[in-house]
DNA sequence: TGGATATTAGAGTATATACTCTAGGGCCAG
DNA sequence: CTGGCCCTAGAGTATATACTCTAATATCCA
């Protein structure tokens, strides 16, 4: 591996785990036992670090989300779910920063701009292929509200996925007191029945028993992390 | 206004416009027209005004949850809706850097983590209320898929209002090119469209004409920015 | 071999920024 | 008055940190 990969993984590495405010160059490069003039020859700033994890990131979703050239089963949008949020539990720093990478750097923001809208794009078609395999329906059914067309159904549908998907993470981190304090990639996953939840309403009911099935192989939110104490203990005590 | 409220009602105004990681101590002084030392005299530290400004956030949103004592009107749901937007919009800098006041400040996680599942309880208990209303149902439909309980549904779906709610704002920003390139309150609110898309499924059809009546009042996403490009000119070319 | 090019070392710097310290002014109770 | 106390000024500091500069060393090719 070159000086510039090693770099570039070790930066992602410890950003992940220590917080990229708390990461200096200078610490990247002891780290790696090289120079900060070594680190500063390969790479001209921090921000092209990053800007380079950004673009691995990009790549890693884009190969993740791609279609395949078959009917889609109930097992791939496992597979789809799963895999992204492998991609996030690897780039988990970026998502901590967002704002603040996107406001330091315009061209960064253009090409995440536009990569949130292919990732949007390719989750309606997702959708729209589940549709066809017969997994989801957006007809108007009797006895539901159906105000909305099934066109702007799945698109709205796409991207509250996407909203809760790329933000199960920072939520997590707001409101669970996890064992030893630290999140692992087994709280993130608890993020499929989340994700699953919005969708769940337009699951047909010849494929409903097979996605609760292979559901239950996904840790629980409520059994994976101590929560609010009353989010665990609560049960159905609504007030009516 | 004491000099102590004015630090705080500024700092809070200055983090809003140009983020809290670019305003000093000394910057927010100097608006003030203020010493520094005079600053340090009120708060001990930066630290120590965020955490005051997050205390009045959280007693806002608090003040906005509350149940009234009487049914809940589909217009009660919008009011809810518009206001905790309102909320976030005047204290937006916070989530922009939630993760980092948050591992930088133990206190300020604790507190934290119980303001939001305060939320998410008073959430469920607001969907439960329109549930009594009539105006939302849980029970399984004919020809529906319904394999989880009605329970679990209420408590899956408050959470995923509270993701898309609180992550529409960073949604924005990471997707949209605005006009100027400052958001406002006007795009913030039409966040509040894909958080009734959520429970959409779930009106009841006696009143689902009614809450599209009163979603028409507020601006559209597509409408109220650019976004990108595909965002705004694809019309259902779904592929299939 | 020898020269050019690529890589590395590491001390050093410029700047930002949260915060301190001392001194003094205004105000009010006694 | 006057002594104490809340408030304010503002110069100053300690530290962090992204980045630079020069010189040395490895590597590669004619």
């Amino acid at each position: 591996m070159t000086t510039k990969e090693r770099i570039l993984l070790r930066s992602l590495e410890l950003f992940n785990e220590k917080g990229e405010r708390h990461i200096t160059t200078n610490h990247v490069a002891a780290d790696l036992s090289i120079s900060p003039g070594n680190l500063y020859y390969h790479y001209r700033s921090k921000q092209a670090i990053i800007y380079e994890i950004f673009t691995h990131y990009e790549r890693l979703v884009d190969h993740y989300l791609q279609l395949p050239d078959r009917a889609l089963s109930v097992q791939d949008e496992f597979d789809y779910l799963d895999s992204v949020f492998d991609g996030l539990w690897s780039y988990r720093f970026l998502h901590r920063d967002l704002y603040h990478y996107l406001d330091a750097d315009p061209r960064l923001k253009t090409e995440y701009g536009q990569f949130t809208g292919r990732c949007l794009d390719r989750l309606e078609e997702i959708i729209s292929c589940l549709e066809h395999s017969g997994i989801l329906t957006f007809d108007p059914r009797p006895g539901a509200a159906h105000t909305t067309s099934a066109a702007t159904l799945k698109r709205t549908l796409a991207l509250n996925v996407w909203l809760v998907v790329t933000n199960w993470m920072s939520f997590l981190v707001s409101s669970i007191e996890v064992e030893g304090g630290t999140l692992s990639i087994r709280h993130m996953k608890s993020g499929i029945h989340q994700a699953l939840a919005i969708q769940e309403p337009y699951v047909t009911e010849a494929y409903a028993e097979e996605v609760a099935r292979l559901a239950a192989d996904y840790p629980n939110y409520s059994s994976v992390g101590a929560g609010t104490s009353k989010m665990v203990s609560r049960k159905a005590q609504a007030s009516f």
